[in-house]
DNA sequence: GTTAATAATGTAACCGCTTACATTTTTAAT
DNA sequence: ATTAAAAATGTAAGCGGTTACATTATTAAC
């Protein structure tokens, strides 16, 4: 594979020169622009971008650590930061943290000696503080699906319990009084922001509040199905569910299913994410809108903005979730 | 951040004694060892793999592209192969194709640029003989989903043909004899070879080959209901329908529902792929299960057994599909 | 206690590029 | 034509490691 070396030589010029077309930065005379070129073409000449990065210290890879790669959500939020980031030159290092301490800290371990020149992060386990560590010392982190306060500019984020609030509100709006509640997992602040916004509604209109009437789960869909059989057990009768994310809400409607129990007759079911599959479901799944695309992109932009110098781009920091209306909701009024 | 000489100096050694604890290679004596790791760890160090490629020329790192980062698909092989990497310390640099032979080119420029030690490819617009080329002239090469003559050995395919064959079989013996079909799009192998399978099936049991009951998609579900819309006009009266891939098969099941054809009572469907979402699909969706994750694995295999030197791994280079009956076929026998 | 063999460590070149600074060439002004 | 300023190009020192080879220390045998 060609050098800089040969290319120079071929050329009859200096190595400084080769790297000055290359970088189309100080100025190059025409005519020894197009014999570096000439050159280059007639080698294969590639730039080793290793050696590029060593010597200028920039790597030109953005770091990604998300909890999987797979499933239906994080897709989508990867393939917009790609696209983002590609756009600009820059590329995408991805690694999973599995929702793991232990993993997601050898993740960012990775990433760092990697010498990515900045990381996106979309981790549950490591602390606010682990985070500010991080970027003081080591590299610039954006952090994506979370607020860390002292850090506003560099996070993107939704806001959580506004969904849950939502989830249930429309729920209760329809003429729902009893409310059952399958939660994301209670230690993940997603988890817990949309379960709070859940009681802060029952609240807002006066119902009261069953602990009965929850189930936690873990995000899985299998999950969803423990919840709803331990629901159908324990809790009083219901007639509306609001579901911590989309694949536990396709458990619960399977096991309720199995029940004897109609959706949305019997039962009306709220989801959370509005990931692609709740189309597909029958009936389609009323759920949150959870703008992962969007939020992928503006922290592909944090970076841009922050490491690269780019200027001029718009950035939303924080967004609102919605609510997408489908066939689950029974109107009862 | 701390470099070799800080930790050589630290600990009282040379250079060369640094490096080779860290690769724990040629023998270093205990004590030295251990002066030096003191030294590591009080000076928190990491060695900047970007360094260590240049001057190993190893990067530890494979490139894979893919046609998207999104959707059910290939999350789970790119999951797999991450997992299958990272356990023996190599790591992955993903990018996206999107089914065009520009852009796909330019990714591998891209990978090939990054040095990666080698690349996994699932591409479809690129040839085999630019594939042969790029491996002999730059980079070790496994290719995922496809089989190239002369390189089975640095293949990962499926069986499609099998696979459509299956799909129209197993409507057949359930008694189904007018059957359509949606195929994915006929420029790409696997879209033309399930076609192959379908028509086979029709051959072998005598039945004969209608152009109408046939439409092309582009395995995406808006395609899907297109392709449904078109057979509800053009085709004769159909039973079964055969789809090109599960996103598709989601698309037509909506539209034949707003036509008031019932699945399965009216229409029997059968998918391909398996994607996780069949299974919350009502009725749940029959299918040909592509082992999209066990194959990410095997293309891992392949790397670490031609690049990185591992022996004693089992690798199984053509793999079969099978079917997975749902509730979305009728007996009707 | 020598000496040869072996183990541990050190030295320095190199990986392919960037970039500060030095040098040469060109341009423009006098 | 001379000279200063500006533009183009060249020189060489890194970037932070690896590794062949040289050197020194240790061990073992006699």
């Amino acid at each position: 594979m060609a050098t800089i070396y040969k290319v120079a030589e071929l050329a009859g010029v200096s190595l400084a020169t080769v790297s000055r077309v290359m970088n189309n930065s100080d100025k190059v005379a025409a005519k020894t622009r197009q014999k570096v070129e000439a050159a280059m073409t007639q080698l294969g000449y590639r730039p080793n971008s290793i050696a590029q990065s060593l010597a200028s210290n920039r790597s030109n890879s953005v770091g990604i650590l998300v909890p999987e790669l797979h499933g239906p959500f994080f897709g989508y939020m990867l393939s917009n930061i790609e696209l983002e980031l590609r756009k600009a030159g820059k590329h995408v290092i991805i690694t999973a943290g599995h929702s793991d301490a232990e993993r997601e800290r050898e993740g960012i371990e990775f990433l760092v000696s990697r010498r990515c020149d900045a990381l996106i992060l979309f981790v549950f386990a490591i602390s606010n503080e682990h985070i500010k560590t991080l970027r003081e010392s080591a590299v610039p982190v954006v952090v994506i699906g979370r607020l860390i306060p002292g850090m506003e500019d560099d996070c993107v984020s939704l806001n959580n319990e506004m969904g849950g609030y939502i989830a249930a509100k429309s729920l209760i709006e329809s003429g729902h009084r009893e409310l059952a509640c399958i939660t994301g997992p209670l230690w993940k602040s997603d988890g817990q922001k949309r379960f709070s916004g859940y009681k802060r509604a029952l609240k807002e209109y006066g119902l009261a509040f069953d602990q009965r009437m929850v189930a936690e789960g873990d995000y899985e869909e299998l999950s969803g199905r423990n919840a709803m059989e331990q629901l159908l057990q324990e809790a009083p009768p219901f007639t509306g569910l609001v579901c911590g994310n989309d694949e536990m809400a396709a458990g619960a409607i399977e096991i309720a299913r199995m029940h004897g129990i109609a959706i949305p007759e019997d039962l009306s079911v709220v989801g959370f994410d509005n990931v692609f599959f709740t189309r597909y479901m029958h009936p389609q799944l009323s759920t949150i809108d959870y703008p992962i695309d969007k939020m992928g992109q503006m922290a592909a932009r944090c970076v841009l903005r922050d490491v690269y110098g780019a200027t001029d781009l718009d950035i939303q920091h924080r967004f609102e979730p919605s609510l997408v209306r489908r066939a689950s909701i029974l109107e009862r009024i």
